[in-house]
DNA sequence: TATGAATGAGATTTCATTCAT
DNA sequence: AATGAATGAAATCTCATTCAT
């Protein structure tokens, strides 16, 4: 088996045919799934051949986890930005500022999250990373909720914000329901803080 | 092409085999995915052949569809029996209870569902149901919400109520977090009933 | 491996069954032609059971074998009433005559020599009756031709004159080319008269 | 679904490849009909494997559309060439040559012309490309017996003339009558000589 | 570095026939 | 005599991956 091209050096014409890889992968695997997305999807949006393509992965669950571990970097950074839950209207408005900055995440790299659900069923080193990322995100929301609550407990709570942020902005980004992205980020983030800082709902002005 | 057994009448020969169809589909889709689950691996499952099968389904996705089928009638059920939003003791306590529900629903429906996500990529009817399934479910919170909130939009407080419960359901019945299911139910239930109802949080004990 | 019903004594309400069996068969075949016919089609349409189909046939050979026969049996029974072959216009209506009653038989039964074709690829019993009918018939006419035409091969002869009203029959039976029925029997008759028996062509009033 | 190679631009490799898939279908198609051929047969006929045959068609289907293609053409391009219809011999062996060209052609692709029968019955792209050949060889004929027989309906007579040209090379190709093909071409060239032009048989010799 | 033809394992589906009742 | 569920062999088709150039 030839070794794959990733780690090497490569040229420029090199390095165009990888971007144009990815982000074929990106935007098959993101309209597809996983399981759909067929490796001539790929080359073809790539405008380039099958054989071309096993120069650059190993297969289609490589290019996937490539792909996969950037999602997962800009996330895990993007929770370490988490801001300090404070009551008052600053600290709504720096988690709503925060909700804004990951539904732009959500919007660009969501759909191989939820890619992700599907490739999980292998046992692969997709799972793992699918899990790690899970873990990491609790990890840091939980360590920004437990000074704020001292009555919640902040791995619970940490889930429990996951969920809410994560569905929401799927909800709206996929257009499932008919709802103003907007207005859901800026109830959410009511959600969020009035739920963890237990303040009194600030005035809707 | 020979018509399917189904909406026929049935001995009871036949509807034992359906039953066992329909239970390994669920067991099949639930542990697989929509795209990663043969159609060999029901009928191992159901211990029947492969040709029988054709027998009772069109295929791979009328069998899947038969059983989204299911769950959504029990969720749309499920939605319509969310309870009035009043403040208080009793109001958190009706909202934890049906909580409990969700939460045992979605243990026994939740992975269909979310195979749905699967197979909505195709524009089959399996898409059209899902999306139809949100929107139900949609409505009938709202419409439980509008009257409590008032200065809530209530299509987009449903949204994210939605989002809430079902993510967090999600993560603690697939244990991709480690987190106690019924300390996420309580704090899931506190955040609604605070973030809704805008009450103080009751005492933690 | 249970017996089949054929040749059995059979009382009122399997002598109906067979009947029913056979009217579908034609049918079927005729429509759907030899390899396309399922014995679904055939039991449905004869509205009874798979079981009891192979009660009465041995398989779907068997059913097309029967229907065969006695198609073969009128066609054999034709053409030993073959007019003699004379000149002047009494000698080209016992043509034309016969020749409608060769057109009546076709519609009736021509779809069945024509899935003989196809069936006849495999060398079970169907293809060899399909070639003893095609002799016998070719037979027949040749002993009718001998005598009226002495200068030309009478074999030959026979086997231009099945395949001209053969395929005349098939070509307006069908439909598939926009011609009179009527006026093509007539065109044969004509052609038929004027090139055996070699006369003037008769005066088209 | 993977697009078709059809129409695509093929190197060398690939265009012997489609040669040797377009001869094995011809031979297959003739040897056993339309249904009952394999794709596996002609993959295998072709040595090649089953995964690159639909490279190349989408399916069986296309496969002999695409072979039914080239078939209609050569007999369109026949049917133009149909001498025009003269008495005395310069005119009866205009026709005999004629006749010995169609039976040459008859036997390179008549088997696929009676594969088409059987695809016939499904309403695919086959049933209507025979019915336009059927109709366009009936025109061109027809074009050209007006002017030599006024007083027939040379639609009428391009059908008698197909039916006896088409059926009588059945007969003699297939070998399914005794019958010398040489001798039968003779008897039909005077047949169809004498039958439209009306005039006295000519000296056998 | 690139191409695209080729492969083959495996998935889906069909259907003649048999079996249990 | 009848039913209809069940079977299993065989056919069609897909697609990740490899190979020859």
């Amino acid at each position: 088996m030839p070794p794959t091209v990733q780690g090497r050096a490569l040229n420029v014409r090199g390095r165009r045919t990888l971007a144009r890889l990815l982000e074929a992968g990106a935007a098959v695997f993101t309209e597809r799934g996983y399981h759909a997305t067929r490796v001539d999807d790929v080359v073809a949006r790539a405008r380039t051949s099958h054989g071309n393509f096993y120069l650059y992965f190993s297969g289609k669950e490589d290019l996937f986890e490539t792909l996969a571990r950037t999602t997962a970097e800009a996330m895990t950074a993007l929770a370490d930005e988490f801001p300090p839950l404070v009551p008052g209207p600053d600290g709504r408005r720096a988690i709503r500022d925060w909700l804004a900055r990951f539904q732009a995440l959500y919007a660009e790299h969501g759909a191989l999250l939820r890619a992700w659900t599907e490739a999980e069923v292998s046992d692969s080193g997709v799972g793992r990373l699918g899990g790690a990322l899970a873990a990491a995100f609790t990890d840091r929301l939980a360590a920004r909720i437990a000074p704020a609550a001292p009555d919640l407990d902040p791995r619970t709570a940490a889930v429990a914000l996951i969920a809410l942020v994560e569905r929401s902005c799927y909800y709206t980004v996929t257009g499932v329901t008919r709802a103003d992205p907007d207005a859901v980020l800026e109830a959410v983030a009511d959600g969020v803080h009035t739920g963890i800082c237990g303040g009194i709902r600030p005035d809707p002005a």
